[in-house]
DNA sequence: CAGTTCAGAGTATTAATTCC
DNA sequence: GGAATTAATACTCTGAACTG
């Protein structure tokens, strides 16, 4: 009866042993074999989870020759897992490029070229805006379709005419300003000078769009987006308005940004009300009996969550320490309190693994690259030694150039594993921006770095020796089966 | 249950431009 | 020169479906 009761995981224990006879119990019922709790397993269930099992396994994976630690002497790569993963995204990324540029060009040139047939056919020269250009991986074509595809074709003029009157309309009330024009002579000039300063033009300088633009694009934008199903491109084309317009912090707007951001539920108000929390079930260590326990904490982390993404990364990596070893919050219950997807969740839980739990989110790439942009050029403006000294940094510090010589593996795949993720790079200032940084900081940020790096070679050097151990303890364990085996025949 | 994948959507940045 | 506009581009997040 108890051992009915076993998890699956220990069931997943048992069918690892060897099963020599199945014994049968006086009740008739199957004699389980003795369970077992170390991490051995299956040859079908390590291959399934990409472990590396076999001495032929070792020799096939690192460049076609036996591996073996510069240090430890470790025959294994760290985690042929993360190898694998690795391999299997660059190769789906190679498989999901992006468009040849001219490919792009041909296909935008064939839209203007229909667009333009569009406005001849209807005689409104506004027509020729009415295609997508949204082109990532595949041609969307929202609104070729709309026009062509759907509904009625003997009514895709029609269709045409309403997209072509919304358009005119948008075009018309684009020209119209937040601040009251000043009347213009039959020359398109003002009548008065300084008529505009006189009207006391703010912020912008008499660019900023007029509130009757923004309530018919906000208006029509809905309808298009929800009836008419065009992707947030198509929206644009038709309503002529632009990504900033909608996304732009405005100095002179209260609410800054004139769209309501709608992604999640986070931001929407809809995520569980605390009371709610205990009639969920997360998992089986039932963390949302927190919310019993310590809401105002929960309260407290999901209001910062809801300030901004870095915010909800800082949360999330906070939920995210082990307490008790290496428990900690599950990824049900992290969603309940922040509302961030599992993917989030999944991607900060990596990053405080790589950096040994720090909870900093890293720069966002713009930022980064911007920044590399902004300090490579200072650093072409740098007296000659200090560059130099520069370079000396960036390959002390670099630790994937470090751990990929020590496990001899090609350049790119593993990038993963070598403890050089994307998450990380903030902890690691671009060698470039350190051109600008005086030489103290610098070499505080060097011992720094130093020691970030000595602590993941640890942490690898203490994986590989588990590994190898494990390994020697299952070889020894076969054998000792096949000997059983051979001595039986 | 932890983690990955992927399409679609949102976000952040640059560079050019306009206007005063 | 400063504050607004734009398009283009690249990056990140969400959420559902899926895997092991």
């Amino acid at each position: 009866m108890e051992h009915d009761e076993i998890t699956d995981d220990a069931t997943d224990e048992d069918d690892q042993k060897p099963q020599p006879s199945e014994d049968i119990r006086k009740s008739g019922r199957k004699k389980r074999p003795p369970a077992s709790y170390s991490p051995e397993r299956t040859e079908i269930k390590r291959r399934r989870l990409g472990e590396f099992v076999t001495q032929q396994d070792i020799d096939k994976d690192v460049k076609g020759e036996p591996f073996s630690c510069g240090r430890c002497g470790s025959p294994y790569v760290v985690n042929k897992r993360n190898l694998i993963f690795v391999k299997q995204r660059a190769k789906r990324a190679s498989l999901t490029k992006k468009p040849e540029p001219e490919v792009k060009e041909h296909y935008l040139q064939t839209c203007q070229v229909e667009a333009q047939a569009l406005a001849n056919r209807l005689q409104k020269p506004e027509a020729n805006r009415l295609f997508c250009p949204e082109y990532s991986k595949e041609p969307c074509g929202c609104i070729q379709k709309y026009l062509k595809n759907q509904g009625d074709p003997g009514q895709a003029d029609v269709r045409a005419r309403e997209l072509c009157d919304l358009l005119q309309k948008a075009l018309q009330l684009a020209k119209l300003k937040f601040y009251p024009l000043p009347e213009l002579d039959s020359n398109d000039k003002p009548i008065r000078k300084n008529a505009r300063k006189k009207n006391f033009v703010g912020l912008g300088m008499g660019h900023k769009r007029s509130r009757a633009f923004e309530a018919f694009v906000m208006e029509k934008r809905q309808y298009l987006r929800n009836v008419v199903k065009l992707c947030e491109r198509g929206c644009q084309k038709v309503l002529a308005y632009s990504n900033n317009f909608l996304h732009k912090r405005l100095r002179t707007e209260k609410d800054n940004c004139r769209v309501v951001i709608q992604r999640s539920k986070r931001t929407m108000g809809l995520l569980t009300a605390f009371e709610e929390f205990s009639k969920n079930k997360c998992c089986v260590d039932n963390c949302v009996k927190m919310a019993d326990t310590h809401r105002k904490l929960l309260a407290d982390w999901r209001e910062r969550a809801r300030t901004s993404q870095i915010e909800a990364r800082r949360v999330i990596a906070e939920m995210l320490i082990p307490s008790a070893g290496c428990s900690k919050n599950c990824y049900n219950f992290i969603n309940m309190v922040t509302g961030s997807s599992k993917g989030v969740i999944s991607k900060v839980s990596q990053q405080m693994l790589w950096t040994g739990g720090d909870k900093e989110p890293p720069v966002h790439g713009l930022v980064k690259k911007a920044n590399s942009i902004k300090a490579e050029a200072h650093t072409q403006s740098q007296p000659q030694p200090l560059i130099k000294a520069n370079t000396d940094v960036s390959a002390v510090v670099n630790p994937s150039l470090d751990v990929q010589d020590i496990y001899g593996q090609p350049s790119g795949e593993l990038e993963q594993v070598s403890g050089h993720p994307e998450g990380q790079t903030h902890s690691q200032p671009d060698p470039k921006q350190q051109a600008v940084i005086s030489p103290d900081s610098q070499q505080q940020q060097l011992l720094q770095l130093q020691q970030i790096f000595e602590h993941q070679q640890q942490q690898l050097i203490q994986q590989q020796l588990l590994q190898h151990t494990l390994l020697n303890e299952r070889m020894d364990n076969s054998s000792c089966t096949a000997q059983v085996e051979n001595g039986g025949n």
